[in-house]
DNA sequence: CCAAAAGTGGACTATCCAGTCCACTGTACG
DNA sequence: CGTACAGTGGACTGGATAGTCCACTTTTGG
């Protein structure tokens, strides 16, 4: 089915994609039908099941991917030049703005913790944004170090790790909770214990 | 309804909870239905709606109370009393141990994100035990200014609260991606970042 | 021992929703 | 112009599942 589209089509298809998504944020994973979808993209059932002839599954994976596009896309320029402590902050009140509007919905959070332990496709779209986004994060810190505004000793993927963690939490406390403060602390402390980070290696206790 | 329940009715009705807990960590919210908790819990329809008169919602939320409880109980006694480095690092071990242990299930992080945003009880659940955690690694880390292992002007609640986000970041990607790096680095890095943290009150940039 | 209430079993209903089917329409292209 | 195929509409089906109902059993307490 895939490639043999013509131009309508591909305009319905992506049409299906970005109204799906807007719903699924809305209304999270376990709610949302294809009715919703349908209503809300103004398609037919056929269609959906002509796009994706797998149904919800391949419809979810697909919106999955879109989203996880745009997860990264949304912290450009700022993500893809972390070469001075400004561009650092530039960058955290970007994803604060980005997450503090997002608000509640979450986009992907809750399609991995729903579907993504049952589907296989689903998982490796997880893991290759966690992947792209703490190496955007490491590139970010070789760059202070390139600069010399950091040392070079410096365990950098250790330190990309824990920020993305770091960043993950803040965002899944202010999905539970509404209260964007635990993203906020994780993103000032991060940057700020980056910034100190004078000493050795991060070698820690056992 | 309750208050009024006998031995044998309490025994039941924990027996579901506790089944209950079980089936939504092995099958997920999504796919957990009340036929599994009857089988499970070798109950019947009838003795669900006994005991949750409300149906699938109020059993969901009972079971969100309980694995909260179970949360930071798992993690006693070291969380109780994080008095010294040597305190901290065998919480950090139990922290880990425990997540590892539990591998992709997660009690919570499924249960707020698909239901949590509806129900209002849910999220008044999540929210109690993020406060205690975090008060809890506050504390800790006011153990430590008290033991002058810490200088006494350090934003405590910052500190907590970033702390606490890494960890659920970290929680977060173990069940996203299977694997526990990141966790063990939000930990180690966030203790490592504690000890190293000797300066000023954590003014942060913009 | 005997009501009355708590507890239990499971058939039944109502509903919702993914997925199927087929008929219809628009469009590309000879 | 007309055929073939992509695109579209929507009724229909099958199955799953939350929730209801009532009959039956056990326990409680006087």
């Amino acid at each position: 089915m895939p490639g043999e589209l013509t131009a309508k089509g591909r305009a319905t298809r992506s049409r299906i994609v970005e109204g799906a998504a807007a719903v699924l944020r809305e209304k999270g994973v376990g709610s949302a039908t294809l009715d919703d979808v349908m209503a809300r993209t103004r398609t037919s059932k056929s269609q959906l099941f002509h796009y994706f002839p797998a149904g919800k599954d391949e419809l979810l994976v697909a919106v999955a991917q879109f989203e996880a596009d745009r997860v990264l896309e949304d912290q450009q320029p700022y993500l893809g030049c972390l070469d001075s402590w400004e561009a650092w902050g530039r960058w955290r009140d970007v994803v604060i703005e980005r997450y503090e509007a997002q608000g509640e919905q979450c986009p992907l959070g809750s399609l991995f913790l729903q579907v993504g332990r049952s589907t296989p496709g689903m998982r490796a779209i997880v893991i290759e944004l966690t992947c792209r986004w703490q190496e955007s994060l490491a590139r970010g810190i070789r760059a202070l170090q390139a600069g010399g505004r950091l040392p070079a000793d410096l365990d950098v993927d250790t330190r990309a790790a824990a920020l993305l963690a770091a960043i993950q939490g803040g965002v899944s406390i202010l999905l539970s909770t509404g209260q964007s403060t635990h993203l906020r602390a994780a993103l000032d402390q991060g940057i700020a214990d980056l910034r100190r980070a004078g000493s050795g290696s991060g070698s820690v206790m056992a």
